[in-house]
DNA sequence: CTATATTCGAGAGCACTGCTCTCGCTGCTG
DNA sequence: CAGCAGCGAGAGCAGTGCTCTCGAATATAG
């Protein structure tokens, strides 16, 4: 008897395998309308209809149309982690300002490559909807990716552009609990010019990128994949994750 | 017989008065219903009930739904922009720190208070809609005062912290486009690294209050207030806006 | 001033949505 | 093996955007 948790169990009857089965494919077909509608023109009918039930057959796996929005945010979040940390990998560890352009760059490409998740997950929140408990865990990856980034370039005597400048102490107590975040193995904990830099940095990747999917840089750029390298380049440089010898 | 512009003309018959009358008393309600629930949550049907209207005669003033959100779009876009203009105008012209934190201040307290309004224009595009040519005057607005105070500031002497750094030549070719569209009076043409880092600073103002507001700096940030401003300070030293004396 | 043309509101109707409830069938379990 | 829980289908409700037709009011031309 092998002993399994209780969530996240295999399926042990031949109804749980189906269950399971029948809402990989609902979400699966969800995702696909997803990607090529948008959330707005997601129809729960429609995507009963295209995996052959009835709608009302849907709600036995959905109880409603948001929670099966609020699959797809996951979905979407987990596949934006893993786009950023796979791209993270692919550059040597010691180059920092290639991997945090490696990171900008997949966070970019994923969003090119999936628009209607980006805002999804970025755009406007949907009416009724908060974010549940489930989502705020593989919504944390990208930023904790940078986190640690700049916690490294501080371990290397790299020190952040906006380091020196004063803080409120409100504000240092919001960033303390960040820190604790933080996974201290990889870097020493970064201070609060570092945080707040950093945090500056996640909200600048997502802003362009959000810029530029949703319009608001129309006649004004016209080669975006130059535009966002450049960008992304000075902020790494503010960042202190230039490459070269220390403390320049 | 005066002589009245084609477009923009003064009701001269009752039937123009009366329409232009109802068309403002349909947009009006749509704002209040937009400001309430959200542009979802818009429905022609219930705005029509409220008017006192059957829906179908609504359709004689907006074509479609999405023509009556595009006129909803325009004027957020129109009232964001007096805003800043209001608050960056409270301020001394000599103070350009000062007048960068009001417009900044200004542009979130109007978010804040028409949160609805802002995730129409900075968030999720509406599915099938394309913004139209109406909307990119009234969008241009806050840009626009941001680039003209960085003007300002390179007129006195300040320059912008990525002063110097290299960009690459097609990037360049979309920022002279854009430096034409400056107002040349009021200040010295701006070069490269300073409108790039003016655009930075515009997409960042945005990006901090699309954070906030739709929930990604939950568990991160509790003091929204200070952690703006300390943001905003910091983004306005880099733009070389520091009070004081010149050249810091 | 009258006749014609335009504009407009109402109503019915179509195709669609999310969601609920009931009714049998089927597979699991005590 | 009996009974119970899970499941799919169907009908139905209230709502949506949008179209079309039909009188009535209004503007314009003769």
């Amino acid at each position: 008897m092998a002993v399994v948790s209780d969530t996240e169990s295999l399926p042990r009857t031949a109804r749980e395998r189906a269950r399971r089965e029948i809402t990989d494919e609902i979400t699966r077909v969800a995702r696909e309308h997803l990607a090529s509608g948008g959330a707005a023109a997601l129809s729960l009918r429609a995507v009963a209809r295209e995996v052959g039930m009835v709608s009302s057959a849907v709600y036995r796996y959905f109880p409603s149309r948001d929670d099966l929005l609020t699959t797809l945010i996951i979905d979407a979040y987990s596949s934006l982690g893993a786009a950023a940390r796979a791209a993270e990998q692919a550059v040597p560890r010691s180059d920092r300002m290639g991997r945090w352009l490696a990171i900008a760059n997949g966070v970019r490409a994923w969003a090119m490559a999936s628009p209607h998740e980006h805002g999804l997950i970025f755009g406007t929140p949907v009416p009724g909807y908060s974010a549940p408990a489930d989502t705020i865990d593989p919504a944390t990856v990208v930023p904790l990716l940078l986190l640690t980034l700049v916690g490294e370039a501080a371990s290397a005597g790299r020190s952040v552009a906006w380091a020196g400048r004063p803080i409120a102490a409100e504000v240092r107590r919001d960033l303390a609990a960040l820190r604790v975040a933080l996974p201290a193995a990889t870097s020493e904990p970064i201070d609060d010019a570092a945080a707040m830099q950093g945090i500056m940095a996640w909200t600048q990747l997502i802003g362009v990128i959000s810029f530029e999917l949703f319009g608001h840089l129309q006649n004004v750029i016209s080669d975006h994949d130059r535009y966002f390298v450049q960008q992304m380049r000075n902020i790494g440089l503010d960042l202190g994750l230039a490459s070269g010898s220390r403390r320049r």
